[in-house]
DNA sequence: ACCTGAACACCGTTCAAGT
DNA sequence: ACCTGAACACCGTTCAAGT
C-alpha cells in the first residue's frame, strides 16, 4: 500500500539521508560545500566519496582525477560572472568591473585561484568571461592582435592576484606575517638593499583593491601603446 | 694507525654513504637533489629524510613545515640571479634581461613558481634581485611612488607567466593538450562566444618568449603613463 | 640542544568483483 | 555501464624518549 511504502521510504531515507543516485552533479555539490566548509585542500576524493556515503572508487566513474574535479568546480563557481550586465562607464571601467568581478570569485576561494594558474581552463563559464572581455576590448579600439594576447595578460594578472593576496587572509596568522614584513622592510640592510632601505614603506603602501586597480590601468594603458614586433617567421616551421 | 683508521673510516661510509651530520645545508643540498631528479612534489620530508638516513621527525629541527623547505629551496635556486652584472641597453632591456633571468629559474622548477605566488618570498637571493630591479626603475626615471608598485607587478606577472607556462611543458601530456587547446578554439561556438570564433587562432599565436617580452614592454610602458591617484585618506585609521 | 622511531590521521589511484 | 570495498603506496606532523 501506498502508506505503507512511503513509511518505508521515509525510514529508509532517515537511516541513510545523504544516499541518493550519484551523479555529476550531486558530486559536484557535495564539492563545492566542503569547498565552502572546508576549503580546497579537503576537497578530496575520499572525503567527497565519505560524504556521498559511497567509496573513493566511485567518483572516478565521473572525473578523471582529483584535478579534473577542481577545475570543474571552478567553472561552476564562475556562474555569471560574464553574462550579467554590466552598465554605464567608460570601456576602461567595464573591463576593470569584469574583471574585478572574477577576481572577487578566486577571492572568496584562495586555492582555487592557484589553481587555475597551472591548469588550462575551458569550461564554458569562462570562455563566457573571456568572450565578454574580448568584446570590450574591440569597442575600446584595441587592434585585435594586441588584444588576442592583451586579453591574456589581463586574466593572468586577476588571477595570479587572486592567488597572491587572497592566500594571506585566508591562513591563520596572516596578520603576524604582514607585521613580519613590515619589519623586516624597516630592518633591511641599506649597505646590502638600498634601493627597499630607500623605498622602505613605499613598497607596503596601498591597498590590495587600489593596487589592483592601479595594475589594470598600467596594462590598459600600456597594451594601447606597445605595438607587438612582427615575428621573425622561423622557416623551418614554416611551410613554402 | 692512520691507516686502520682511515681503512675503517672508508668501511662505514660505504656501508651508508649518505650518513653525514644532519646540517640545514645538508638537507637542503638532499633536497635540491631530490627536485632536479623527481620534480618538488617528491621532496617531502619523508623522502628527505630517507635519503638522509634518518626519520622525518629530524627535518623538522630545521625546517618549521614543508613550506619552509619549498621557500628556502626557491632562495637558494636564485643563486646569483640578482647579483651577475647586466650590461649593455637601456634600462628597459636590463631589466628585461634580469627579468628574463628569474623567469628562466622559475621555468627549470615548475612548481616552484606556483609555490612563489602562493608564499611571501623573503630570503638574501630574491631580495638582492629586487634591489636591482628597483635600481633599474630608478635609472629610468620611474617616480618612486610607482615603482614601489611596478616592482610587485613585475615580479607577479613574471612568477606568473613562469608557473602558467612551466606547467604545460613540464607535464606528460603538455603536447596533446596544446593540441586539444587549438582544436577547441577552432571549434568553439561563433553565436556563443563570437569575439573568440573571430580572433580564432590569433588567440593561440607567438611563443612564450615573445608574449613574455610584449609583456614587460606593456608594463614598463604603461607604468610611465599611470600615475597613482591619491588614495582617500581612511579617517578611521589615521591618527589625528 | 639535537635527534629519532613510532604512531596518528590522513591522501590518490587502481583493481577485481559486484550489480 | 555503473558502482564499489579493499588494497597499495604513499603523505605531514607530533610526541615521548633517547643522546
Amino acid at each position: 500500500m501506498a502508506d505503507k511504502d512511503t513509511l518505508r521510504e521515509r525510514q529508509r531515507r532517515r537511516e541513510r539521508p545523504k544516499k541518493a543516485p550519484l551523479t555529476r552533479q550531486g558530486i559536484l555539490n557535495a564539492a563545492l560545500t566542503t569547498l565552502r566548509e572546508e576549503g580546497l585542500n579537503k576537497v578530496t576524493m575520499r572525503r567527497i566519496a565519505t560524504a556521498l556515503d559511497t567509496g573513493p572508487a566511485s567518483i572516478y566513474v565521473y572525473f578523471r582525477d582529483t584535478e579534473d574535479l577542481h577545475v570543474q568546480i571552478l567553472d561552476a563557481l564562475l556562474g555569471h560572472v560574464g553574462t550579467s550586465p554590466i552598465t554605464g562607464g567608460t570601456w576602461q571601467e567595464q573591463i576593470k568591473a569584469l574583471l574585478t568581478r572574477y577576481r572577487d570569485v578566486l577571492f572568496e576561494y584562495p586555492e582555487i585561484a592557484r589553481m587555475a594558474l597551472s591548469t588550462r581552463l575551458s569550461g564554458p563559464n569562462y570562455l563566457t568571461l573571456v568572450d565578454a572581455a574580448l568584446a570590450l576590448l574591440q569597442e575600446g579600439g584595441l587592434p585585435d592582435r594586441e588584444a588576442a594576447w592583451g586579453i591574456d595578460q589581463l586574466l593572468l594578472f586577476t588571477t595570479a592576484v587572486a592567488a597572491e593576496q587572497s592566500t594571506r587572509q585566508a591562513m591563520p596568522g596572516a596578520a603576524e606575517e604582514e607585521l613580519a614584513l613590515a619589519f623586516e622592510v624597516a630592518a633591511v640592510d641599506a649597505g646590502q638593499y638600498p634601493q627597499i632601505a630607500r623605498l622602505g614603506n613605499e613598497l607596503l603602501s596601498g591597498t590590495g583593491p587600489d593596487r589592483f586597480a592601479w595594475g589594470l590601468d598600467v596594462l590598459l594603458s600600456g597594451m594601447r601603446n606597445t605595438h607587438r614586433q612582427v615575428e621573425n617567421p622561423d622557416p623551418s616551421t614554416t611551410t613554402p
